[in-house]
DNA sequence: GACGCGTGGGG
DNA sequence: TCCCCAAGCGT
């Protein structure tokens, strides 16, 4: 969960997901949208799909693997997840590469290159913080003292080089330039797409769902029906032409959401139907409008949801 | 090595 | 509002 995923925002859902699956056989057992549901509203979710598949795994196995390699194995565990359990879970002396890990070790020996070309170097730099006997000793807590120094002192923006106990040591703090460090190469332009996409609510207040394809972006989670997402604004009459239903189908509003690599502009149309006919409820599957909860909706479709609801 | 993959918070 | 960033991984 904390692959490129902030402590606070993690631990409600570290905390429901673990009572949901106290157990590693707990999860593997459990069904795959229950899994996705879990892990509605926190992104990246092949992280998820990748985390079941790595329980069954396990299980498989018959207990987790306990050096560098073998985790390495396990599906969603990369070479910083490998080390990072294998430090802290198991004991062994190896230094997991985080991005705090890199701003140390960008810092400390000064380099220069920018990130993503500095990567190995950073990596094979990193392999000696870990020299001293203490930290030979100690792997878990010498790996979370590294997290918690480049999360508090040694801090993107503003490094707190006077209160650092590796200030003496460290090469940029000594050419005044630690918090130019670590470069980045330039970001790409975020381009924006456009979608249409609808809410259709029955006299029994339920609205009608579909499963996104099992592969590419938002990967089977649930969405309203709607259209591609795509460069090109979509005028209502082509937009309308798509819906699921035909209904006296009203714009309620635009929903503008952030992805890494684009922003969405998703046009809210909704309508209320009598019922849904077979023909439309076979097009995807129909959900309490209250009950959405259960559901493995990402953020963008619950956005869309309330605000189409809210016109209705 | 580059790109695809979410979301929310902070400056 | 906009940009940056967060205990990265798989292809």
């Amino acid at each position: 969960m904390l692959q490129q995923t902030t402590v606070k925002a993690v631990g409600p859902y570290y905390h429901r997901f673990l009572e949901k699956f106290p157990t590693v056989q707990a999860l593997a057992a459990a069904e795959r949208d229950d899994v996705l549901s879990a892990w509605a509203g926190l992104g990246y979710y092949s992280r998820a799909r990748n985390l079941h598949a790595c329980a069954q795994q396990v299980v498989a196995l018959g207990g987790f693997p306990q050096d560098v390699a073998g985790l390495r194995a396990l599906p969603g565990v990369g070479a910083y997840t490998a080390a990072a359990i294998a430090a802290i879970a198991f004991g062994v002396p190896v230094v997991p590469v985080d991005g705090n890990v890199e701003r140390i070790t960008a810092r400390l020996f000064a380099v220069e290159e920018p990130l993503p070309a500095s990567r190995k170097t950073l990596a094979r730099l990193a392999e000696g913080l870990n020299d001293s006997p203490e930290a030979q000793a100690r792997p878990s807590d010498f790996a979370q003292a590294l997290f918690d120094l480049g999360a508090s002192l040694c801090s993107p923006r503003a490094p707190a080089c006077g209160l650092c106990p590796w200030r003496e040591s460290c090469a940029a703090h000594k050419a005044g330039i630690a918090a130019t460090l670590p470069r980045k190469a330039p970001k790409v332009a975020r381009p924006v797409r456009y979608g249409a996409h609808f809410l259709a609510l029955d006299a029994a207040e339920q609205i009608l769902l579909r499963k996104r394809p099992e592969t590419g972006l938002l990967a089977a989670m649930t969405e309203l029906p709607g259209t591609d997402w795509r460069a090109d604004p979509w005028p209502e009459a082509e937009a309308l032409s798509q819906a699921p239903l035909t209904a006296d189908w009203q714009a309620c509003g635009v929903v503008r959401h952030v992805f890494t690599h684009f922003t969405l502009e998703v046009t809210v149309y909704a309508a209320r139907v009598r019922h849904f006919s077979n023909q439309a409820a076979q097009a995807g599957f129909l959900a309490p409008a209250s009950g959405v909860g259960g559901l493995a909706l990402p953020s963008v479709m619950l956005k869309c949801i309330r605000l189409g609801l809210k016109a209705l």
